[in-house]
DNA sequence: AACTGGACCTGCCGGC
DNA sequence: TGCCGGCAGGTCCAGT
């Protein structure tokens, strides 16, 4: 489900509501998540202030404090995986299929996550989320200064994969997953099956600009829905309509008729039109 | 160091 | 109608 604009979506909405809400309870109905949900989560959250909602990458963090003020802050982090979401409900709702956890919070209200296939993350540390080991090794963001074309072509340089896999390679650059990577590098020009290493300065600088472009619509979109995606008022996405490659094999290409394509790169189904694409 | 394939899960869709 | 295979927005890890 969630690349970097539904969880920037989801940071948003939940933004309008936590910053201020005091924690009264947890409640974990499943702890398998991709790594088991902490034992002692209650003891460690109960009583501790919502302070601020953050994203780095496709990780939420909701920093935490004591009343009392003066102790460290402590921290949630949230990956959402493929299929997760989070939303605030009143305090009474009813729960539904999936709803794994529950963070109840003062004036009647409830956090709460929810995650079919249950491949993402919800861990509470003390360290600052920069410093935990899930997102130390993170890329830069695609706003970043430091994200540029002389930044991609140089870390190219030692790249056998494809462009694709490595746009997608968190570790390169955050945010951009199998959707948006398609439709950047179909805006660039680029084919998704070219070798990293084998793409000059020059067109790494436009990846950079469409990577931004694409994302910023999406966000302005609220986001994608393929199938599931609601952000934190339950309100789907819209950025499915503006989609150009993806899922739309056999289509036209919108800007040069041409038959679109797909193939598997890197176990990932990947979207292009071989007329606009080199 | 970098790449590949597999693992982790459930739901849904299409074909028979 | 029901069963089965294939596929899905993301990481992470072991083996090479």
């Amino acid at each position: 489900m969630p690349e970097l604009p539904e969880v920037e979506t989801t940071r948003r909405g939940l933004a309008l509501h936590l910053p201020g809400r005091r924690i009264t309870g947890t409640r974990v109905h499943n702890a398998a998540l991709r790594r088991p949900v902490a034992g002692n989560l209650a003891e460690r959250v109960d009583g501790w202030r919502i302070e601020d909602i953050e994203r780095r990458g496709k990780y939420l963090s909701l920093e935490l404090r004591q009343e009392s003020g003066d102790e460290p802050s402590r921290y949630l982090l949230i990956h959402l995986g493929m299929t997760g979401s989070l939303r605030i409900d009143d305090h009474d709702r009813a729960l539904k299929k999936h709803d794994h956890i529950v963070i109840l919070l003062d004036q009647d209200l409830k956090l709460v996550f929810n995650d079919p296939r249950r491949f993402g993350l919800f861990v509470v540390t003390d360290l600052e989320p920069r410093r935990h080991p899930l997102l130390s090794r993170l890329g830069p963001e695609p706003w970043d200064r430091s994200f540029n074309g002389a930044y991609l072509y140089r870390v190219a340089r030692q790249r056998k994969v494809a462009v694709k896999p490595f746009v997608m390679d968190a570790r390169v650059v955050v945010g951009v997953g199998n959707i948006y990577a398609s439709e950047a590098l179909f805006r660039c020009g680029i084919h998704p099956a070219r070798i990293a290493a084998r793409i000059a300065e020059a067109r790494y600088e436009l990846l950079v600009e469409t990577v931004r472009e694409v994302l910023s619509e999406a966000i302005e979109a609220g986001g994608t829905t393929l199938r599931d995606f609601r952000n934190a008022e339950n309100q789907p996405g819209y950025f499915q309509q503006q989609l150009a490659v993806y899922g739309r094999t056999g289509s036209p290409c919108r800007r040069c008729g041409e038959v679109l394509r797909s193939r598997i790169i890197a176990q990932r189904n990947s979207f292009f039109c071989a007329g606009c694409q080199r």
